[in-house]
DNA sequence: CAGCCAACATACGCATAAGTATGGTCACGC
DNA sequence: GCGTGACCATACTTATGCGTATGTTGGCTG
């Protein structure tokens, strides 16, 4: 049925080279995204990649193999983005800040969001993912923190703020399933304010 | 195997009568809060039932057709108590406010919080799920924000605190996977004091 | 008490999916 | 020019899960 005629459906790279662990877990990245965990199939995630399972058991021991670099993968990159995002010269916390907001909250990537609501609430059952969110969390919380107290705010006070700004951009990039124009910019420049300062 | 035997295992009534759709959909709501949607199985959820999926095809046509029923279950019961919980007589619209808080953000019900998440995101892939929850929202929205304006707020920061109120509870409870001791009462408070105002 | 029907159980067909076993191919060293 | 191994395809086996077809039972009615 596809067999002669299957040469670039996919995303696949004009000269087919030999896949790696990082394109696999590439590629799983998509699926996630769109499905779900439950729906990251190892055929489904070979054919979307342009080859057979018969590859993916070289690269991978089993499905829990693929989810577990997945994971790590998945910490690593979030790890990596939220020090970038909020390193800042002295005296520019507050832009800082404004700026990881910016970034983290909402419309920017629908992907990013889908695959962090998809490893947070799949953790929920599951140990070892449970530890990478943590891990995530502890570390985001730590790094706004950071600013403000860099801004000269007390500690609990700093603690209370970097909370209610995790808090925010999470539960707001939750509510943008649809279009729900509740970025009415005004809004979302009052709330920025609060948070802030 | 369990033939014999298999009288009780399950939660089960005593003497078992005949179940309707009312209690399908409960034990459905069951197996979404732990599993999923994509964990909702109709032989899962018959055994979970005590019964075979025999009876499940009598109250039911097909597994979309307990989907949707789960769905508007769900939505009926959120609109339902989210008028429950921010009724005010004149002049408590403050207390009510903070009851309202309190109620949703967090740690009294994990199943709650873990059925909302999940069809949350799984109505990013399905139209009907998303015109659900976003009818959810809109009447959330609507009862805070009529409690903020009772407060004699302006519409737009009646808007916007009533936009951030619903962030940071739902943001919140995400958080909320493992222990997580954020809830460190005094956090907790400041940024309650924030949003109330 | 005959018959009927709601409410289930049982048994099957069919599709999908994990994992295995084994065969094929192409590049590269020698 | 030929083996060797990385990389992938093919062909199974097994298990799960949806939907359907049909058998069974207990209670109610006339």
């Amino acid at each position: 049925m596809d067999k002669s005629g299957a040469a670039k459906q996919t995303a696949a790279p004009p000269a087919r080279e030999a896949l790696d662990r990082a394109a696999w877990i590439a590629g799983a990245l998509d699926i996630v995204a769109q499905d779900g965990i439950d729906g990251l199939r190892v055929e489904g995630l070979a054919k979307h990649l342009g080859v057979t399972k018969g590859s993916f058991y070289w690269h991978f021991k089993d499905r829990r193999d693929l989810i577990d670099a997945v994971l790590d993968d998945w910490r690593a990159s979030r790890i990596r983005d939220i020090h970038k995002q909020t390193t800042a010269t002295p005296g520019n916390e507050q832009a800082a800040l404004r700026h990881t907001i910016e970034v983290y909250s909402a419309a920017r990537n629908r992907k990013g969001i889908s695959i962090e609501a998809t490893i947070r609430l799949w953790a929920r059952q599951d140990a070892t993912g449970l530890a990478v969110v943590e891990e995530v969390d502890a570390e985001r919380l730590a790094c706004t923190r950071r600013l403000f107290l860099a801004l000269g705010l007390p500690p609990t006070e700093a603690a209370a703020r970097s909370a209610l700004l995790y808090a925010y951009v999470f539960g707001f990039s939750m509510m943008q399933c649809g279009r729900f124009d509740m970025d009415a910019a005004q809004t979302k420049r009052w709330i920025v304010a609060q948070i802030i300062k």
